[in-house]
DNA sequence: TTTGTAATAT
DNA sequence: CATATTACAA
């Protein structure tokens, strides 16, 4: 099934041979593309119609390794031709326009565009396309050996951002429209729908999720909460009564685990933690302001200011560069180019923890730690935001609607969240979400042709788990223009290598050799 | 049976 | 760590 072996005899050169469709209406365009992709050794097949290109793939389903297409053609929206082909074969598909209208590109990404280029397009883009079929294929090895019946990985991660150059937008290979594959876990009754979601997620409480969850135990009053009335004041479909019950657990151990060792008297009794420790004022004062309009009573008020705290730290911003992630990956073998990829008979194991990507994110979980006296910038961030408010502030500018679902942002398994969204009040913020997701996710790797990049490349497909939610975005899209400024810089100021000096047959042989063994 | 919680696991 | 899972009692 994954079988689409390279016709070209060389088997030694890496991407060569790839066998590409390119599809646009420009016959220009076709002929320009044409001879790049030829540049990059790669089989190249024109065509001027998105009809063509389908009967095309139809006619040999495993022909064609990855699609290039326009956006705007004349016979078939290139959006369509997406879908079909998402649907059909499942084949990676790279979209291109001249325009870079972020709804548009959007739009791609979410009808499973695994990429979206910009004309003019470069030869360091088209080079690097190798890569989505590639990374396809892995997750392809993963989906089936979930479906295996092993167990879960976890996923979090925070996104990074666009790529420097502007030009290439990297999306995931999540193709919306992607073929179902049957199998699955009997539990789990979220994302029956997500191919790359197919474990079980694990929840992250995100700003949105907890101010909801801090919401309810205000609703309630501090004596009467319990799990399961938390829950349902929520009113998020997914979360499950064990869900709450573990987080109200940790939310006031971490309370009394608190340094500033706030009146934690040696209290026998156990809900202890929630209702007494009423902190100073002060403390209160400060920390409580973004919440004290969604309740009533000043106790409400001190009662935020403990969560807040204490453990909304981590969803500050400061945290973004923070990218980590701890996951399985399938050992790959390029030896013999993509025909040797694991398939899924292979079972070799490989741990990677904590990868961190190399190159880029270098800085990453230790900056929060260190003084970084070149980034003024991130500092300043940092001070306000982490040792005073920390992310509070965030939320501050970003009041708590009184729209429910709306505002969802597991970003874990959109679609089930979507669903369920739906599935209670028809509201669904799917596209948002989707769209960010990829954003935050796909974007910002340039598919760049190291081993570097390709082990974040990996991991980014794995990790369609971005902790930031949407509302980060919203607060800092929509709220507060002028932080607008740093957020490339703190979300991405990684990756800036050079993808220009890494094309030369020499990093597809280190590749071969052994990277990955 | 359902719910909340403590302990324990990952 | 933060969150999940388990076990058990109310």
């Amino acid at each position: 099934m994954v079988e689409s072996g390279f016709s070209s005899p060389r088997h030694d050169a890496f991407p060569a041979g790839l066998r590409v469709l390119v599809v646009d209406d420009d016959p220009t365009w076709l002929k320009i593309l044409e001879k790049m992709l030829k540049k990059c050794s790669y089989e190249v097949t024109t065509c001027g119609l998105a009809r063509d290109a389908l009967s095309l793939l139809r006619e040999r389903k495993d022909g064609y390794d990855i699609v290039i297409s326009d956006v705007n053609m004349p016979d078939m929206d290139g959006f369509k031709l997406l879908e079909h082909v998402g649907l059909e074969m499942d084949l990676p598909v790279i979209m291109m326009s001249v325009d870079g209208e972020t709804s548009r590109v959007m739009k791609g990404v979410q009808h499973g565009a695994c990429d979206y280029l910009l004309k003019p397009i470069r030869m360091k883009e088209l080079r690097n396309i190798w890569q989505h079929v590639f990374r396809k294929k892995i997750h392809e090895v993963r989906d089936i050996e979930s479906l295996e019946g092993n167990e879960g990985l976890q996923m979090t991660r925070s996104g990074s951002d666009l790529v420097d150059d502007g030009h290439l937008l990297s999306g995931e290979d999540m193709n919306s429209a992607r073929k179902r594959k049957d199998a699955e876990n009997k539990h789990d009754d979220r994302d029956l729908s997500d191919p790359s979601s197919t474990k079980k997620a694990r929840v992250v409480w995100t700003v949105d999720l907890h101010q909801k969850f801090v919401k309810a135990v205000n609703q309630i009053g501090f004596d009467k909460v319990g799990p399961k009335k938390i829950l349902d004041l929520m009113n998020v479909p997914w979360l499950t009564r064990e869900n709450v019950a573990s987080h109200l657990q940790n939310v006031d151990l971490n309370h009394e685990g608190d340094k500033k060792g706030i009146t934690s008297a040696p209290v026998a009794e156990p809900k202890g933690a929630l209702s007494i420790d009423i902190p100073d004022p002060h403390k209160a004062q400060s920390s409580q302001i973004s919440f004290d309009h969604s309740l009533g009573s000043v106790d409400s008020g001190l009662k935020f200011a403990l969560f807040n705290s204490t453990n909304q730290t981590r969803y500050s911003w400061s945290e973004i560069p923070e990218i980590q992630f701890k996951q399985e990956c399938e050992p790959l073998q390029l030896e013999n180019g993509f025909s040797q990829l694991p398939l899924p008979g292979s079972q070799h194991q490989v741990q990677t923890e904590y990868l961190q990507p190399a190159a880029s994110i270098s800085s990453g979980p230790s900056i929060t730690e260190k003084e970084v006296s070149s980034r003024p910038l991130y500092d300043e961030y940092r001070s306000n935001h982490v040792k005073h408010l920390s992310p509070t502030e965030a939320v501050d500018l970003f009041p708590v609607p009184s729209r429910n679902q709306t505002l969802n942002n597991q970003v874990f398994n959109p679609i089930s969240a979507t669903t369920s969204s739906m599935k209670n009040q028809g509201i669904s913020l799917n596209d948002l979400e989707f769209a960010q997701r990829n954003l935050n996710g796909g974007v910002g790797v340039p598919i760049a042709s190291l081993s570097e990049d390709l082990q974040f490349c990996w991991l980014q497909g794995e990790c369609y788990a971005m902790n930031i939610g949407l509302q980060d975005f919203e607060c800092i899209e929509y709220n507060d223009p002028a932080p607008i400024a740093e957020i490339p810089f703190l979300l991405y100021d990684a990756p800036r290598f050079d993808h220009e000096h890494l094309f030369d047959p020499t990093e597809y042989a280190a590749i071969d050799q052994g990277l990955f063994a």
